[in-house]
RNA sequence: GUCCCAGUAGCUCAGCUGGAUAGAGCAACAGCCUUCUAAGCUGUGGGUCGGGAGUUCGAAUCUCUCCUGGGACGCCA
């Protein structure tokens, strides 16, 4: 608001040679506080009026005037403007307060269905970190859209075919013992998984056999289903666990091998189009024209890739859900293959195929390399949540052991360290992995943040605070960065859905929470005299970090 | 070899639609619990923003080039 005040002051100052939307645009908040709430650089203007910015600067303040500005002032050619405080205050408190559940809430997706594919785990392969960052920024960005105003739709596409079962079913029928993995499926299995590997390198024999096994199973081969269904139900409960524990939950868990059946009408429709073309033994997509790599349908063995798969998957999911945004939250290393995808449904003249983005992000790296399945360097999900967990058990129990429902809040805590500590980092960097970072409860954390939350409903219970005695007016200069970071919350979530990136939303709590502590630090709250506005601010921050935790699918405990 | 991404404090990272003195967290050191949960707060030290050139009134931010690391590049997903 204030911010659009001061752009249409300045563009009416300035006359048509510039417009409204390109000085809103020019508008900055200065790094220094001590300069303002907001300013407007001059320097461009400099070469048009033939002036000095200062003196242009110096101008413009002089006819800046409105209710929400405190001051305006001229320096170093940036037109600096302090905002009225008791005004801008009043103004965001009580539009928290009328409507909680709407505050950081946008409506420009309003009757518009986003599609997100995410989590998308491997039977028979353990759910790895790097799965992780697919599902918590997946289930982040769902979450986004949704304070948009868009309906999410989150599909779980389990990995659940293709030639590593071939491998995997030739490996168990080499080395298998089915009670150890009745046992521990995800552990043996992996074991089993990995050691075919390790022999493959030796005996390349294997890797035939493996091609045997799934070609067997793309054919009904009674054994291979059965053993497949087994694997794939042991690891789907296995998985349940998993996202129990995370807390997230999808609209739809479906396999790739549901599409079994229908990529043949694919094929067909390649085929009709005249796209698909023979090359080297296999059939393929090509792109030339498009400066891709061919995409590749049928194996030369006659079987198909996921490329097939994925395009039927497409096909199925705009038939199914209309959507208006599809969402693929994988790995940057796929960025090929989508792109790839994309091309393949334009030429089928498919106008929607543009509505598909690939929501990429950088893998989890150890020592700054790939961790890799196949040579059994994944780091299980599962062990590092039940290590977090501990870690902030004990942590209860030095800190304060007096607590009621231990076990839910060490959940909550650890749970959400590990999840907190994936959804910081820029989305699309890689993430180096270290298990001491994520079990680290200070600083840029989830516990930080939880505690900080904890704090503010303390306060709250301390003071007797009700939301019917909320008092919108508060007269305190240092409580000015708090009200700031409550009122930037809404453009941070529209910002952080248009990026696709929650480590927006991340860094925004960690600001956040900074400056309540900052506040609780320096501020006498409960014995104040002004108790009840002061109070009013705690309460505000609360639901405002509350709802970002929300945001980004961690929980909040009301105490820890 | 070609294409894509990255290189900022000892470590992990922000900042990148160009703007005023480059910021946090961790680690180190020094303080603060008779004010509300110290998982907190305050302060100190720590930087050729990978190197070089260019565009600009102004570059960590844009362009080019080189170096380094990572990823992708048809029968894995």
């Amino acid at each position: 608001m204030e911010r659009h005040i001061f752009a249409l002051q300045i563009s009416h100052l300035l006359g048509e040679s510039f417009s409204r939307e390109w000085v809103y645009a020019q508008i900055e908040i200065p790094k220094q506080e001590t300069h303002g709430d907001l300013a407007f650089p001059c320097f461009s203007l400099a070469k048009h009026y033939r002036k000095n910015p200062k003196d242009i600067a110096e101008e413009i303040s002089q006819s800046i005037k409105h209710d929400v500005f405190e001051s305006v002032s001229a320096t170093g050619g940036f037109v600096n403007v302090m905002l009225n405080k008791k005004f801008i205050t009043s103004h965001t408190l009580n539009q928290l307060l009328s409507e909680p559940g709407e505050f950081g809430t946008h409506s420009f997706g309003k009757g518009k269905k986003v599609v997100l594919d995410l989590s998308a785990p491997n039977i028979a392969k353990p759910f790895s970190m790097g799965h992780l960052r697919s599902t918590v920024i997946g289930n982040a960005v769902a979450n986004l859209a949704e304070k948009c105003g868009y309906e999410p739709v989150k599909i779980n596409y389990i990995g659940d075919y293709g030639t590593q079962f071939g491998k995997l079913l030739a490996a168990y029928k080499r080395w298998g013992n089915p009670s150890l993995i009745k046992e521990n499926p995800l552990h043996e299995l992996k074991k089993i998984y990995v050691k075919f590997h390790q022999e493959a390198e030796k005996n390349p024999d294997l890797i035939e056999e493996g091609r045997q096994w799934f070609r067997k199973l793309e054919h009904q081969d009674e054994e291979a289903v059965e053993l497949w269904t087994w694997f794939k139900d042991v690891s789907l409960i296995e998985f349940n666990k998993v996202y129990q524990l995370l807390g997230v939950s999808f609209d739809l868990t479906r396999g790739e091998a549901y599409y079994n059946d229908k990529m043949e009408a694919t094929i067909e429709l390649l085929k009709e189009n005249n796209l698909l073309e023979h090359s080297e033994g296999a059939e393929v997509v090509r792109l030339d024209e498009e400066g891709l790599p061919p995409c590749l349908i049928r194996k030369s063995d006659g079987t198909t890739i996921y490329a097939t798969r994925d395009l039927t998957a497409a096909i199925d999911r705009y038939q199914t859900y209309a959507f208006d945004e599809s969402l693929y939250v994988v790995g940057h290393e796929q960025t090929l293959h989508f792109q790839q995808i994309v091309h393949v449904l334009k030429k089928l003249n498919f106008e929607w195929a543009d509505r598909i983005q690939h929501i990429s992000f950088g893998m989890m790296l150890k020592d700054g390399k790939k961790m890799s399945t196949r040579k059994g360097k994944t780091i299980l999900l599962e062990e590092v949540l039940k290590e977090a967990i501990d870690k902030a058990r004990e942590n209860i129990e030095e800190k304060n052991p007096q607590l009621e429902n231990k076990d839910e809040t060490a959940r909550q805590v650890g749970v959400g360290a590990v999840i907190f500590h994936d959804l910081k980092h820029d989305r699309r960097n890689d993430v180096e992995f270290s298990l001491d970072e994520m079990l680290t409860f200070e600083g840029h954390t989830a516990p930080y943040l939880q505690y900080s939350y904890v704090r503010a409903k303390s306060l709250l219970e301390k003071g007797g605070f009700t939301s019917s005695s909320a008092a919108a007016e508060i007269d305190d200069p240092e409580a000015w960065s708090l009200i700031k970071t409550i009122r930037a919350y809404p453009e941070k979530i529209k910002m952080a859905y248009e990026t696709y990136d929650p480590s927006t939303i991340a860094k925004h709590l960690l600001d956040l929470a900074r400056s309540f502590n900052q506040y609780y630090a320096k501020t006498n709250i409960v014995n104040s005299h002004n108790k009840n506005e002061k109070l009013t601010l705690v309460y505000a921050f609360s639901l405002v970090l509350k709802d970002g935790l929300q945001v980004l699918g961690i929980e909040t405990p009301e105490k820890m």
